[in-house]
DNA sequence: TCTGGGGTCCTAGGACCC
DNA sequence: TCTGGGGTCCTAGGACCC
Protein backbone atom coordinates (compact mmCIF):
# COMPACT_ATOMS: atom_id res chain seq x y z
CA UNK A 1 0.00 0.00 0.00
CA UNK A 2 1.05 3.23 -0.93
CA UNK A 3 0.17 7.33 0.38
CA UNK A 4 0.48 10.09 -1.53
CA UNK A 5 1.13 13.13 0.85
CA UNK A 6 0.97 16.48 -0.92
CA UNK A 7 0.73 20.09 0.46
CA UNK A 8 -2.33 22.08 -0.39
CA UNK A 9 -1.78 25.26 -2.07
CA UNK A 10 1.91 24.76 -1.37
CA UNK A 11 3.51 27.86 -2.16
CA UNK A 12 0.77 30.14 -1.14
CA UNK A 13 0.41 28.05 2.42
CA UNK A 14 4.09 28.52 2.65
CA UNK A 15 3.39 32.35 2.87
CA UNK A 16 0.81 32.02 5.17
CA UNK A 17 2.56 30.21 7.77
CA UNK A 18 4.36 33.65 8.22
CA UNK A 19 1.67 36.13 7.61
CA UNK A 20 -1.64 34.81 9.68
CA UNK A 21 -3.56 38.21 8.92
CA UNK A 22 -3.65 36.19 5.78
CA UNK A 23 -5.44 32.75 6.91
CA UNK A 24 -8.55 33.92 5.32
CA UNK A 25 -7.69 36.19 2.66
CA UNK A 26 -7.18 35.15 -1.08
CA UNK A 27 -4.21 34.53 -2.09
CA UNK A 28 -1.66 33.41 -5.15
CA UNK A 29 1.82 33.07 -5.95
CA UNK A 30 3.71 34.51 -9.26
CA UNK A 31 6.08 32.57 -11.81
CA UNK A 32 9.32 33.56 -11.74
CA UNK A 33 9.64 36.96 -13.28
CA UNK A 34 6.49 37.71 -11.74
CA UNK A 35 4.70 36.64 -15.57
CA UNK A 36 2.07 34.10 -14.55
CA UNK A 37 -0.50 32.87 -11.67
CA UNK A 38 1.20 29.19 -10.61
CA UNK A 39 0.34 28.58 -7.05
CA UNK A 40 -3.78 29.92 -5.96
CA UNK A 41 -5.49 29.14 -2.80
CA UNK A 42 -9.08 28.14 -2.66
CA UNK A 43 -10.54 31.82 -1.50
CA UNK A 44 -8.56 32.77 -5.13
CA UNK A 45 -10.39 30.11 -7.26
CA UNK A 46 -12.99 30.96 -5.69
CA UNK A 47 -13.03 34.52 -7.32
CA UNK A 48 -12.48 32.75 -10.62
CA UNK A 49 -8.72 33.02 -10.80
CA UNK A 50 -6.44 30.30 -12.72
CA UNK A 51 -3.35 28.99 -12.62
CA UNK A 52 -1.49 30.01 -15.72
CA UNK A 53 -2.97 32.99 -16.17
CA UNK A 54 -0.61 36.11 -16.77
CA UNK A 55 -0.85 38.33 -13.66
CA UNK A 56 -1.29 41.84 -15.95
CA UNK A 57 -4.99 40.21 -17.55
CA UNK A 58 -6.51 40.04 -14.00
CA UNK A 59 -4.53 42.96 -12.17
CA UNK A 60 -8.09 44.74 -11.75
CA UNK A 61 -9.64 41.70 -10.18
CA UNK A 62 -6.74 41.54 -7.74
CA UNK A 63 -7.03 45.05 -6.51
CA UNK A 64 -10.82 44.77 -6.20
CA UNK A 65 -10.35 42.09 -4.19
CA UNK A 66 -7.85 42.71 -2.42
CA UNK A 67 -5.88 39.35 -3.19
CA UNK A 68 -2.45 38.96 -1.73
CA UNK A 69 0.25 38.86 -4.56
CA UNK A 70 4.15 36.73 -3.90
CA UNK A 71 6.68 36.58 -6.25
CA UNK A 72 8.06 33.36 -5.60
CA UNK A 73 10.29 32.38 -3.12
CA UNK A 74 12.53 29.21 -3.72
CA UNK A 75 14.44 29.63 -0.69
CA UNK A 76 11.60 29.26 1.45
CA UNK A 77 9.52 26.60 0.04
CA UNK A 78 12.41 24.52 -0.69
CA UNK A 79 13.28 24.76 3.06
CA UNK A 80 9.52 24.45 3.95
CA UNK A 81 9.62 21.68 1.40
CA UNK A 82 12.12 19.48 3.31
CA UNK A 83 10.72 20.01 6.56
CA UNK A 84 7.84 18.45 5.24
CA UNK A 85 9.29 15.52 4.09
CA UNK A 86 11.37 14.57 7.27
CA UNK A 87 7.77 14.30 9.48
CA UNK A 88 6.59 12.42 6.59
CA UNK A 89 9.90 10.35 7.28
CA UNK A 90 9.38 9.67 10.49
CA UNK A 91 6.41 7.98 9.98
CA UNK A 92 6.82 5.91 7.15
CA UNK A 93 9.51 2.79 6.27
CA UNK A 94 10.23 4.53 2.89
CA UNK A 95 10.02 7.55 0.83
CA UNK A 96 9.74 8.80 -2.70
CA UNK A 97 10.14 12.32 -2.79
CA UNK A 98 8.17 13.44 -6.07
CA UNK A 99 7.90 17.19 -6.36
CA UNK A 100 8.66 19.99 -3.76
CA UNK A 101 5.33 19.52 -2.47
CA UNK A 102 4.46 15.86 -2.51
CA UNK A 103 6.05 12.44 -1.71
CA UNK A 104 4.82 8.79 -2.42
CA UNK A 105 5.34 7.05 1.38
CA UNK A 106 5.47 2.76 1.31
CA UNK A 107 3.17 1.75 3.80
CA UNK A 108 3.90 -1.57 3.98
CA UNK A 109 3.94 -3.00 7.28
CA UNK A 110 2.18 -0.65 8.64
CA UNK A 111 -1.50 -1.06 10.39
CA UNK A 112 -4.26 1.21 10.79
CA UNK A 113 -3.45 3.28 7.52
CA UNK A 114 -6.24 5.54 7.69
CA UNK A 115 -5.66 6.74 11.10
CA UNK A 116 -2.01 6.84 10.24
CA UNK A 117 -2.98 9.17 7.50
CA UNK A 118 -4.94 11.74 9.65
CA UNK A 119 -1.98 11.71 12.20
CA UNK A 120 0.90 12.25 9.48
CA UNK A 121 -1.55 14.98 8.11
CA UNK A 122 -2.41 16.61 11.67
CA UNK A 123 1.62 16.66 12.75
CA UNK A 124 2.27 18.32 9.66
CA UNK A 125 -0.15 21.20 10.35
CA UNK A 126 1.09 20.90 13.94
CA UNK A 127 4.79 21.46 13.39
CA UNK A 128 4.97 23.66 10.29
CA UNK A 129 1.48 24.78 9.99
CA UNK A 130 1.19 23.46 6.63
CA UNK A 131 -2.31 21.93 5.77
CA UNK A 132 -1.62 18.76 3.53
CA UNK A 133 -3.94 15.77 2.26
CA UNK A 134 -3.66 12.01 1.96
CA UNK A 135 -4.25 9.38 -0.71
CA UNK A 136 -4.37 5.50 0.41
CA UNK A 137 -4.24 2.69 -2.07
CA UNK A 138 -2.49 -0.35 -3.35
CA UNK A 139 -1.15 1.36 -6.72
CA UNK A 140 0.75 4.96 -7.00
CA UNK A 141 -2.01 5.98 -9.35
CA UNK A 142 -4.89 5.48 -6.98
CA UNK A 143 -2.95 7.35 -4.26
CA UNK A 144 -2.70 10.06 -6.28
CA UNK A 145 -6.45 9.84 -7.30
CA UNK A 146 -7.76 8.98 -4.00
CA UNK A 147 -5.62 12.65 -2.65
CA UNK A 148 -7.08 13.98 -5.72
CA UNK A 149 -10.63 12.98 -4.15
CA UNK A 150 -9.51 14.11 -0.28
CA UNK A 151 -8.76 17.41 -1.97
CA UNK A 152 -12.40 17.85 -3.25
CA UNK A 153 -14.36 16.65 -1.36
CA UNK A 154 -14.60 17.84 2.68
CA UNK A 155 -16.26 15.21 3.83
CA UNK A 156 -13.10 13.30 3.83
CA UNK A 157 -11.25 15.63 6.28
CA UNK A 158 -8.59 15.47 4.00
CA UNK A 159 -7.35 11.59 4.33
CA UNK A 160 -9.09 8.80 1.87
CA UNK A 161 -8.10 5.26 1.77
CA UNK A 162 -9.43 2.87 -1.18
CA UNK A 163 -9.19 0.26 1.17
CA UNK A 164 -11.65 1.82 3.31
CA UNK A 165 -14.57 1.70 0.35
CA UNK A 166 -16.70 -1.11 -0.81
CA UNK A 167 -16.66 -1.97 -4.63
CA UNK A 168 -19.49 -0.81 -5.06
CA UNK A 169 -18.63 3.19 -3.50
CA UNK A 170 -14.62 2.21 -5.59
CA UNK A 171 -16.32 2.12 -8.63
CA UNK A 172 -18.41 5.33 -8.01
CA UNK A 173 -15.43 6.99 -6.92
CA UNK A 174 -14.09 6.30 -9.95
CA UNK A 175 -16.79 7.45 -12.47
CA UNK A 176 -17.34 10.54 -10.86
CA UNK A 177 -14.34 12.47 -12.34
CA UNK A 178 -13.19 13.19 -15.73
CA UNK A 179 -10.27 10.56 -17.27
CA UNK A 180 -7.81 13.76 -17.44
CA UNK A 181 -7.91 13.95 -13.48
CA UNK A 182 -5.95 10.97 -13.65
CA UNK A 183 -2.27 10.95 -13.08
CA UNK A 184 -0.42 10.52 -16.48
CA UNK A 185 -3.37 11.39 -18.73
CA UNK A 186 -3.00 15.12 -19.73
CA UNK A 187 -5.11 16.76 -22.06
CA UNK A 188 -4.26 15.19 -25.29
CA UNK A 189 -4.51 11.73 -24.42
CA UNK A 190 -7.75 12.78 -22.91
CA UNK A 191 -9.22 14.18 -25.86
CA UNK A 192 -8.34 10.94 -27.75
CA UNK A 193 -9.94 8.89 -24.56
CA UNK A 194 -12.82 10.69 -24.87
CA UNK A 195 -13.47 10.20 -28.60
CA UNK A 196 -13.54 6.17 -28.22
CA UNK A 197 -16.21 6.72 -25.69
CA UNK A 198 -13.25 6.65 -22.69
CA UNK A 199 -14.65 9.42 -20.24
CA UNK A 200 -14.23 8.64 -16.85
CA UNK A 201 -11.46 6.70 -15.00
CA UNK A 202 -13.95 3.82 -14.06
CA UNK A 203 -14.32 3.05 -18.38
CA UNK A 204 -10.34 3.28 -18.67
CA UNK A 205 -9.76 0.86 -15.73
CA UNK A 206 -12.74 -1.58 -18.17
CA UNK A 207 -11.37 -0.30 -21.56
CA UNK A 208 -9.75 -3.50 -23.42
CA UNK A 209 -6.40 -3.61 -22.72
CA UNK A 210 -6.18 -4.85 -26.72
CA UNK A 211 -7.72 -1.42 -27.87
CA UNK A 212 -5.58 0.63 -25.49
CA UNK A 213 -2.33 -1.16 -27.08
CA UNK A 214 -3.70 -0.34 -30.54
CA UNK A 215 -4.05 2.88 -30.21
CA UNK A 216 -1.84 4.65 -27.31
CA UNK A 217 1.65 4.35 -26.21
CA UNK A 218 2.46 1.81 -22.93
CA UNK A 219 2.11 4.44 -20.01
CA UNK A 220 -1.56 4.04 -20.82
CA UNK A 221 -2.09 0.89 -20.14
CA UNK A 222 0.37 0.94 -16.77
CA UNK A 223 -2.16 3.57 -15.99
CA UNK A 224 -5.14 1.19 -16.90
CA UNK A 225 -3.51 -1.40 -14.65
CA UNK A 226 -3.11 0.72 -12.20
CA UNK A 227 -6.49 1.74 -11.80
CA UNK A 228 -7.65 -1.85 -11.92
CA UNK A 229 -5.03 -2.22 -8.51
CA UNK A 230 -2.62 -3.91 -10.24
CA UNK A 231 0.78 -2.20 -9.41
CA UNK A 232 2.65 -1.24 -12.95
CA UNK A 233 4.59 2.22 -11.99
CA UNK A 234 7.41 1.40 -9.83
CA UNK A 235 8.09 3.10 -5.98
CA UNK A 236 11.37 4.20 -6.44
CA UNK A 237 12.35 5.69 -2.67
CA UNK A 238 16.24 6.58 -4.25
CA UNK A 239 15.94 9.05 -6.55
CA UNK A 240 17.82 7.92 -9.94
CA UNK A 241 20.56 9.84 -11.36
CA UNK A 242 19.61 13.03 -13.08
CA UNK A 243 19.97 13.00 -16.33
CA UNK A 244 20.37 17.25 -17.01
CA UNK A 245 20.26 19.92 -15.56
CA UNK A 246 19.03 22.85 -16.99
CA UNK A 247 19.21 26.45 -15.62
CA UNK A 248 17.26 29.82 -17.87
CA UNK A 249 14.97 32.80 -16.51
CA UNK A 250 12.74 35.31 -19.06
CA UNK A 251 14.20 38.82 -18.97
CA UNK A 252 12.58 41.52 -17.17
CA UNK A 253 12.44 43.26 -20.69
CA UNK A 254 13.59 42.44 -23.87
CA UNK A 255 17.50 42.06 -24.55
CA UNK A 256 19.31 43.10 -27.49
CA UNK A 257 22.80 43.88 -26.57
CA UNK A 258 24.99 40.69 -26.46
CA UNK A 259 26.82 42.21 -23.26
CA UNK A 260 22.57 41.56 -21.44
CA UNK A 261 23.04 38.26 -22.97
CA UNK A 262 26.86 36.95 -21.89
CA UNK A 263 25.79 38.21 -18.15
CA UNK A 264 22.78 36.05 -18.12
CA UNK A 265 24.56 32.73 -19.75
CA UNK A 266 27.66 33.67 -17.08
CA UNK A 267 25.03 33.74 -14.51
CA UNK A 268 23.36 30.47 -15.71
CA UNK A 269 26.68 28.38 -16.54
CA UNK A 270 28.03 29.16 -12.90
CA UNK A 271 24.53 28.33 -11.17
CA UNK A 272 24.89 24.55 -13.19
CA UNK A 273 28.00 24.31 -12.50
CA UNK A 274 27.97 24.76 -8.91
CA UNK A 275 24.44 21.94 -9.37
CA UNK A 276 26.97 19.77 -10.51
CA UNK A 277 29.52 20.15 -7.74
CA UNK A 278 26.91 20.03 -4.81
CA UNK A 279 25.67 16.70 -6.17
CA UNK A 280 28.61 14.91 -6.84
CA UNK A 281 28.39 14.95 -10.73
CA UNK A 282 29.82 15.99 -13.80
CA UNK A 283 28.90 16.75 -17.41
CA UNK A 284 30.46 15.79 -20.22
CA UNK A 285 27.91 18.05 -22.88
CA UNK A 286 27.49 22.05 -22.59
CA UNK A 287 24.60 23.61 -24.42
CA UNK A 288 23.30 26.77 -24.27
CA UNK A 289 20.01 28.79 -25.92
CA UNK A 290 19.00 31.69 -26.82
CA UNK A 291 15.13 32.69 -27.52
CA UNK A 292 13.64 36.01 -28.95
CA UNK A 293 10.40 37.39 -27.60
CA UNK A 294 7.29 35.00 -28.57
CA UNK A 295 4.75 37.24 -28.24
CA UNK A 296 6.09 39.79 -29.92
CA UNK A 297 5.07 39.45 -33.51
CA UNK A 298 6.29 41.95 -35.41
CA UNK A 299 9.85 41.38 -34.49
CA UNK A 300 11.67 38.44 -36.09
CA UNK A 301 11.13 35.09 -33.97
CA UNK A 302 14.55 33.43 -33.18
CA UNK A 303 15.29 29.94 -31.69
CA UNK A 304 19.42 29.70 -31.23
CA UNK A 305 20.36 25.96 -29.37
CA UNK A 306 23.38 24.26 -29.84
CA UNK A 307 25.81 22.19 -27.71
CA UNK A 308 29.54 20.97 -27.69
CA UNK A 309 30.66 17.59 -26.54
CA UNK A 310 33.57 18.67 -23.92
CA UNK A 311 35.38 14.75 -24.85
CA UNK A 312 35.92 14.53 -20.23
CA UNK A 313 33.42 14.78 -17.70
CA UNK A 314 33.76 18.24 -15.79
CA UNK A 315 32.25 19.99 -13.20
CA UNK A 316 34.50 23.17 -12.94
CA UNK A 317 32.76 26.82 -13.17
CA UNK A 318 35.57 27.76 -15.72
CA UNK A 319 35.52 25.74 -18.28
CA UNK A 320 31.85 24.68 -18.71
CA UNK A 321 31.68 29.25 -18.51
CA UNK A 322 34.15 28.89 -21.53
CA UNK A 323 31.81 26.66 -23.30
CA UNK A 324 28.84 28.38 -23.04
CA UNK A 325 30.42 31.86 -24.18
CA UNK A 326 31.62 30.24 -27.07
CA UNK A 327 28.38 28.99 -28.15
CA UNK A 328 27.06 32.14 -27.58
CA UNK A 329 29.02 33.69 -29.75
CA UNK A 330 28.21 31.17 -32.53
CA UNK A 331 24.15 31.94 -31.47
CA UNK A 332 23.97 35.48 -31.45
CA UNK A 333 22.51 37.29 -34.18
CA UNK A 334 22.19 41.08 -33.88
CA UNK A 335 18.38 42.93 -34.59
CA UNK A 336 16.62 40.33 -32.60
CA UNK A 337 14.25 40.82 -28.92
CA UNK A 338 16.03 38.31 -26.86
CA UNK A 339 13.32 37.27 -24.18
CA UNK A 340 15.15 34.55 -22.96
CA UNK A 341 18.78 32.40 -22.28
CA UNK A 342 19.55 29.00 -20.70
CA UNK A 343 22.39 27.15 -20.09
CA UNK A 344 21.84 23.39 -20.53
CA UNK A 345 24.73 20.21 -18.92
CA UNK A 346 23.92 16.90 -20.10
CA UNK A 347 25.14 13.73 -20.27
CA UNK A 348 25.46 13.42 -16.70
CA UNK A 349 28.21 10.80 -14.17
CA UNK A 350 28.67 10.82 -10.69
CA UNK A 351 31.78 12.00 -10.02
CA UNK A 352 33.52 9.05 -9.10
CA UNK A 353 32.41 6.99 -11.78
CA UNK A 354 34.51 9.37 -14.07
CA UNK A 355 38.42 9.50 -14.78
CA UNK A 356 40.04 13.04 -14.59
CA UNK A 357 42.03 13.37 -18.05
CA UNK A 358 45.76 12.32 -16.61
CA UNK A 359 47.57 15.51 -18.94
CA UNK A 360 45.07 17.63 -17.72
CA UNK A 361 47.33 19.65 -15.07
CA UNK A 362 44.83 22.49 -15.50
CA UNK A 363 41.78 20.44 -14.26
CA UNK A 364 42.46 20.54 -10.54
CA UNK A 365 43.84 24.37 -10.10
CA UNK A 366 39.84 24.32 -11.99
CA UNK A 367 38.40 22.33 -9.09
CA UNK A 368 39.93 23.92 -6.22
CA UNK A 369 38.98 27.47 -7.77
CA UNK A 370 35.45 26.64 -7.96
CA UNK A 371 35.72 25.16 -4.60
CA UNK A 372 36.52 28.15 -3.10
CA UNK A 373 34.13 30.24 -4.76
CA UNK A 374 31.07 27.81 -3.59
CA UNK A 375 32.56 28.23 0.11
CA UNK A 376 32.82 31.82 -0.07
CA UNK A 377 29.17 31.90 -1.70
CA UNK A 378 28.07 29.15 1.04
CA UNK A 379 29.72 31.27 4.08
CA UNK A 380 28.60 34.85 2.69
CA UNK A 381 25.71 34.71 0.48
CA UNK A 382 25.19 33.97 -2.95
CA UNK A 383 26.51 35.67 -5.79
CA UNK A 384 29.27 37.07 -3.07
CA UNK A 385 31.85 36.26 -5.63
CA UNK A 386 31.34 35.86 -9.46
CA UNK A 387 32.58 35.73 -12.81
CA UNK A 388 32.86 39.53 -13.98
CA UNK A 389 30.58 39.27 -16.90
CA UNK A 390 27.50 38.63 -14.95
CA UNK A 391 27.76 42.64 -13.59
CA UNK A 392 29.38 44.31 -16.82
CA UNK A 393 25.50 44.99 -18.44
CA UNK A 394 22.67 46.47 -18.06
CA UNK A 395 19.69 45.54 -15.49
CA UNK A 396 17.09 44.88 -18.25
CA UNK A 397 17.95 40.89 -18.32
CA UNK A 398 17.12 40.51 -14.19
CA UNK A 399 14.16 38.73 -12.98
CA UNK A 400 11.42 40.96 -12.05
CA UNK A 401 10.62 39.52 -8.15
CA UNK A 402 8.81 42.98 -6.99
CA UNK A 403 6.73 41.03 -4.69
CA UNK A 404 9.08 38.43 -3.15
CA UNK A 405 8.54 37.89 0.83
CA UNK A 406 11.69 37.20 3.17
CA UNK A 407 13.90 34.45 3.49
CA UNK A 408 12.35 33.83 6.80
CA UNK A 409 13.70 30.32 7.55
CA UNK A 410 17.00 30.25 5.89
CA UNK A 411 18.48 33.90 6.62
CA UNK A 412 19.41 35.47 10.15
CA UNK A 413 18.77 38.74 8.76
CA UNK A 414 15.29 38.16 7.59
CA UNK A 415 14.18 36.14 10.40
CA UNK A 416 10.76 37.18 11.58
CA UNK A 417 10.61 39.82 14.32
CA UNK A 418 7.79 39.53 16.89
C1' DT B 1 16.90 -4.98 -62.81
C1' DC B 2 16.84 -7.44 -58.82
C1' DT B 3 18.40 -5.70 -53.81
C1' DG B 4 17.98 -9.14 -46.38
C1' DG B 5 17.70 -9.15 -41.64
C1' DG B 6 18.82 -7.68 -37.37
C1' DG B 7 20.62 -4.68 -34.39
C1' DT B 8 22.32 -0.14 -31.88
C1' DC B 9 22.64 4.64 -31.22
C1' DC B 10 21.35 9.35 -31.71
C1' DT B 11 18.18 13.17 -32.26
C1' DA B 12 14.01 15.76 -32.54
C1' DG B 13 9.54 16.34 -31.26
C1' DG B 14 5.60 15.48 -28.56
C1' DA B 15 3.36 14.52 -24.30
C1' DC B 16 3.29 14.48 -19.62
C1' DC B 17 4.30 16.00 -14.68
C1' DC B 18 4.64 19.70 -10.85
C1' DT C 1 3.96 47.32 -20.99
C1' DC C 2 3.45 42.80 -18.63
C1' DT C 3 2.89 35.96 -20.79
C1' DG C 4 7.60 30.55 -15.81
C1' DG C 5 11.06 26.91 -15.01
C1' DG C 6 12.70 22.29 -14.60
C1' DG C 7 12.25 17.81 -15.38
C1' DT C 8 11.15 12.69 -17.58
C1' DC C 9 9.69 9.31 -20.95
C1' DC C 10 8.19 7.58 -25.48
C1' DT C 11 8.31 7.29 -30.45
C1' DA C 12 9.76 7.75 -35.09
C1' DG C 13 13.22 8.21 -38.28
C1' DG C 14 17.88 8.29 -39.82
C1' DA C 15 22.67 6.73 -39.68
C1' DC C 16 25.46 3.15 -39.11
C1' DC C 17 27.13 -1.64 -38.39
C1' DC C 18 27.63 -6.68 -39.48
Amino acid sequence: MYALIDGNSFYASCERVFRPDLRHRPVVVLSNNDGCIVTLTAEAKALGLKRGTPLFQVKDLIKRHKVAVFSSNYELYGDMSSRMMAIIASFVPEVEVYSIDECFANLSGLKNLTSLGFEIRSKIFQWIGIPACVGIAPTKTLAKYCNHLAKRVPALKGVLNWNDLTPERQKKALACQRVGEIWGIGAQLSRRLEKLGILTPLDLSLASEGLLRECFPINVIQTARELRGLESIEFEPEAPLRQRILRSRSFANDVFDKNDLLSAVTMHAEEAAGVLRKERLRAKRVGIFILSNRFKLESPSYVGVDSVDLGTYVCDTPTVLNHAVKLLDRLFKPGIAYKKAGVVLEDIKPQEETAFDLFAFEDEKKSTLSAVLDDLNAKYGSGTICFSAVKRSSEDWKMRRAMKSPSYTTRFSEVLKV
